[in-house]
RNA sequence: GGGCCUAUAGCUCAGUCGGUCAGAGCGCGCGCCUGAUAAGCGCGAGGUCGGUGGUUCGACUCCACCUAGGCCCA
């Protein structure tokens, strides 16, 4: 039988499901958000807040959005949306990054229109070549921006997304020049020569990720020079040995570098043909070295720390009129080679950073195509580097008697993506922007320590990545791009490099983008009085090199973050992923402190990485790539945004099937929480029902107790951006304190009390209050559930859970004397539960915790006392159906469990199971007309007779 | 090879100054309920705190090294 009395219960009732369905319910709710306009009235109900400015590191347009895509957009969103909650004006800009590499190499390679140029790099320079190239890349950045924005979208990140910043856009393109003007102007800005991947056969540069790696063959060769400055350090007739694979950089050769740390040793050899000599080298090699190049015997005559080497200078390899000096690198290894460097500045990227320091010459008599140059003397003039200028050097090392020993070497080298051949080091001349000019290193360093760093230790990493950053070499020899704003005068080659013309340039990007740039002949881009300083000269050419696409991302904070946008300067926070220390963190405060003299954010905060559940890399090789749209498909965007939220981003991350599968169950918990808690308000109406604090029973206070310190520890976790202690804190919450304790405990007043009596209205006070905030402070975190339940919560509401107010507790909800009352009772609480559990399983005495009495013992006063107060709720507290307290449990007493001060004993309750509340009770069937119900539910079926 | 960082139960996380700190929730096992029901409740079993050595009366907590992993650089 179903339960005659069945009717007259109070059960809950909702429309909220409990099957989520989320793939398919939230793409209704991003309409309805959409469609209300719930972003845009959430900025304006806080447009007198003070603003809270995150400003969004821009990802690169050409592609699906990845996991960590995701986490990063979501780590955004939710302290973004935490902020409006909080009362503050929140506008988010979402931005893209356009030009570059990728882009402009997927364009090139894919469309047949381009075949020619892949091969040919001259057609390159043609200017209506460039123009269909950066359409091309145009419209390629714009189909994958759509793409991303709509993935964005559909995880449900609030921004202004339909008018997001575009770093191909022209008045970013047009606000870039004008940035690169006021850095010229400044005088940070310098051409320079540096040596770049160089393909002889293409005859053209090489970005980073056009270089590939391969097996080669090499040259290994020793070879040796004599003292010529001992500086009284060492014997003037000792020969320092050096190893090199590239014989033909000899030529170019301006040092030796020691490491400083190592020790060298002066020692005499002796050759297989018996010739003695004294040789200079790192101790821990000879053997090594005297073994490859066949000295028969050594000796070690003296030892010298490298650090005292510095200044010796040596006689040059090629040119004997020429010596090299002795310099001090710590990237020099003793893994092989002899412990000295071979040093070319004009021929090696370390040699070129080192040479800097050490003021060298960047010396590189190499042209286009790979031949040496007049510069490199008769000798060598016209010859093919590699091969051929290594014979060649090999040769004039004989000559001088320089030459030690030779092999072969296979090695990993450098080749062209494009037609694969082994590329050079190439100087070649750039634009540079100073790290030191204004002392602009030093004032960034000052400032990063008045950034908030989260987690703290990342100032580490920015902290030395701006200490050891070298010039930003700010040109590329690429098509798509903004354009350097440089022009060289016909008549005499020098360039033109004026801050006003830069100017004007910059105001017609941004009526026409870049692209202008060829478009335009170029007297149309020069203001009409333009003049050479150095030659009067009228007539010139433009500049074809564009700008790093760093300079792009870091000079976004300069133009997008500006009031005419309704944005601020500088922003409150930048989040990304720990690779930006050295990228986008770096490029954007380097800028914004040339500029404005200030770093463009408050705080920084770092991610990790996103990996797979054995703590791996994501890989298409090893198949272990979860992609956000799969999640989202399967389980929801309030899932994965679940999942974000409960893992600690300042460390790497991770996803598998187990995890996935633990944040499914979690939701599922959550979201039933509120669906039990909706279901128990339908006939609640808070203006009408609402019980006040001082009329309310005591659990119900000490459940507000609980609830004003959830929310004060939640408030401080988001603040300090410990968004995975959110997660734990507000689920134990949910779990312990109302499903398993308040909510399971209340049950028999919400269902079997006359539905208007104050006790069943004070639960649902509770309950209403406590659904109401955890609604909102939870709404961050899974943004679509929250609002799906805010709609249905009872009562007048703003009509999106967005536009509410952070729930704020009473002060008198703090109740600490009741707090320690209820611990007490709680772990009364667990030794009761223990002994219902034995009661039930060992000794079969009940099977329903409702067919017991509970007898309570104790010596403890207090505790006595304390039981005896709240003795009429106990019966609820421990959803029993009786308690008594008892000075001495009988000895007959069959379950008996003990905790501290304290003794449980269990048994039968006396009585009928009355047939409506389901508890045993004495006075069951002593009522006439209702033989089967107790005391309370007569009461409760009375009055419910008397409303009809 | 260098810089920065991580390593606590199957999973996600707590463990302030070295001494009841080896914890929570989930999952799992067993059971109850059938008036949150593709739900709810209870009890229980799980960890030599990555490894080795050291400092100390005592270390998950300090130091060194090793191993594994991550990001950046070379």
């Amino acid at each position: 039988m179903k339960g005659k009395w069945r009717d007259t219960l109070n059960l809950p009732k909702t429309e909220f499901p409990m099957r989520a369905n989320l793939p398919k319910r939230e793409p209704n709710l991003l309409q309805w958000w959409q469609e209300q306009k719930i972003y845009e009235k959430m900025l304006a109900k806080h447009r007198q807040d003070p603003p809270f400015i995150l400003h969004d590191g821009p990802p690169y347009s050409n592609g699906h959005l990845h996991l960590g895509h995701a986490v990063n957009k979501v780590l955004k969103d939710l302290l973004v949306k935490y902020k409006a909650l909080q009362g503050h004006y929140t506008p988010f800009v979402p931005g893209w990054d356009n030009h570059g590499m990728p882009i402009e190499r997927a364009v090139v390679h894919q469309d047949p229109e381009f075949a020619e140029i892949r091969h040919d790099h001259e057609k390159l320079r043609d200017p209506q070549v460039r123009i269909r190239i950066r359409e091309k890349c145009r419209a390629f950045a714009q189909h994958w921006v759509e793409i991303q924005r709509k993935e964005f979208v559909r995880l449900g990140v609030f921004g202004d997304w339909e008018k997001p910043y575009l770093t191909m856009s022209p008045e970013f393109e047009g606000g870039e020049i004008e940035i690169f003007a006021d850095l010229v102007e400044q005088g940070y800005v310098y051409r320079g020569r540096m040596p770049i991947h160089w393909c002889p056969s293409c005859r053209t540069a090489l970005a980073m990720i056009e270089v590939e790696y391969y097996e080669k063959e090499s040259p290994s060769l020793f070879f040796w020079v004599p003292v010529r400055d001992t500086k009284g350090v060492i014997d003037p007739d000792v020969w320092l040995v050096v190893w090199t694979t590239t014989p033909w950089t000899l030529i170019a050769n301006r040092a030796f570098a020691f490491h400083p740390d190592y020790d060298y040793v002066v020692a005499e050899v002796e050759s297989a043909q018996g010739e003695h000599r004294k040789v200079l080298l790192a101790e821990r090699l000879l053997p090594v070295v005297a073994e490859i190049v066949g000295w028969t015997s050594y000796r070690k005559l003296r030892r010298i720390p490298g650090r005292q080497l510095e200044g010796l200078t040596f006689a040059h390899p090629i040119f004997e009129d020429r010596t090299s000096p002795a310099i001090l690198a710590d990237f020099v290894t003793l893994t092989e080679g002899t412990g000295v460097v071979h040093i070319a500045p004009g021929h090696g990227k370390e040699d070129f950073e080192i040479g800097r320091k050490y003021g060298l010459e960047v010396f590189s008599p190499v042209d286009e195509a790979g031949r040496f140059t007049a510069e490199a003397g008769p000798e060598f003039q016209g010859l093919f580097v590699g091969k051929e200028g290594s014979e060649k050097a090999v040769e004039v090392l004989k000559r001088h008697g320089h030459f030690l020993h030779r092999e072969t070497l296979r090695h990993t080298y450098p080749h062209c993506w494009r037609c694969k051949s082994p590329l050079i080091f190439r100087a070649t001349t750039q634009w540079f922007l100073s790290v030191d000019h204004q002392n602009l290193r030093h004032r960034a360093l000052k400032a990063i320590e008045s950034v908030r760093w989260h987690p703290p230790e990342t100032i580490n990493r920015i902290y030395n990545s701006v200490k050891e950053r070298p010039d930003w070499v700010l040109s590329r020899q690429r098509a798509w791009g903004v354009n350097i704003p440089v022009f060289y005068c016909e008549d005499c080659g020098e360039p033109l490099v004026d801050p006003r013309v830069m100017r004007h340039v910059a105001q017609i990007f941004k009526q026409e983008t870049a692209d202008a740039w060829y478009r335009r002949p170029v007297q149309d881009l020069l203001p009409p009085d333009t003049r050479c300083p150095h030659c009067g000269g009228t007539r010139f050419r433009r500049e074809d090199d564009i700008l790093d696409v760093w300079f792009d991302s870091g000079a976004t904070n300069l133009i997008v973050l500006r009031e005419e946008n309704g944005l601020r300067w500088p922003s409150d926070v930048y989040l990304e992923g720990s690779d930006q220390h050295r990228g986008w963190f770096n490029s954007s405060l380097m800028l914004a402190m040339a500029e404005r003299g200030q770093p463009p954010y408050r705080a920084v905060i770092t991610h990790g990485w996103t990996l797979d559940e054995q703590g791996r890399a994501m890989h298409k090789s090893l198949g272990n790539v979860i992609s956000p749209q799969e999640v989202i498909d399967r389980y929801g965007a309030d899932v994965l945004r679940l999942w974000v939220t409960s893992s600690d981003y300042t460390e790497d991350i991770r996803l598998g099937p187990e995890i996935l599968a633990r944040m499914v169950d979690s939701y599922r918990k959550i979201r039933n929480t509120y669906r039990f808690m909706l279901g128990n308000l339908y006939d609640f109406d808070p203006a009408r029902h609402r019980v006040p604090y001082d009329r309310m029973k005591p659990l119900d206070r000490f459940l507000l107790h609980q609830y004003s310190q959830l929310l004060a520890d939640l408030e401080r976790f988001y603040e300090n951006f410990e968004f995975h202690r959110v997660f734990h804190r507000y689920f134990n919450f949910v779990v312990v304190d109302l499903s398993a304790f308040y909510l399971d405990v209340v049950k028999d007043r919400l269902y079997t009390w006359a539905p208007d009596t104050p006790e069943r209205r004070s639960a649902q006070t509770v309950i209403y209050e406590l659904l109401r905030g955890l609604l909102v402070a939870f709404a961050p975190v899974l943004s679509f559930t929250t609002e799906e339940a805010w709609q249905l919560l009872p009562g007048d509401h703003p009509e999106s859970v967005f536009l509410a107010d952070w729930p704020r507790p009473e002060a008198s909800w703090h109740n600490e004397t009741l707090a320690r009352e209820f611990q007490r009772l709680l772990e009364v609480r667990e030794v009761a539960l223990r002994a219902l559990e034995t009661a039930r399983k060992d000794q079969k005495l009940i099977q329903d915790r409702l067919e017991a009495e509970l007898l309570l013992e104790t010596q403890d006063p207090d505790l006595a006392a304390l039981l005896d107060r709240y003795a009429a709720d106990l019966p609820e507290f421990f959803v029993v159906s009786g308690v008594r307290r008892v000075a001495d449990l009988p000895a007959e007493t069959p379950v008996v469990e003990a905790g501290e001060n304290l003794r449980v004993g269990v048994q039968r309750k006396a009585g009928q199971k009355c047939a409506r509340c389901w508890m045993w009770h004495e006075a069951v069937g002593q009522h006439p007309e209702y033989p089967d119900l107790c005391p309370k539910c007569i009461r409760a079926v009375e009055s419910l007779r008397h409303e009809d």
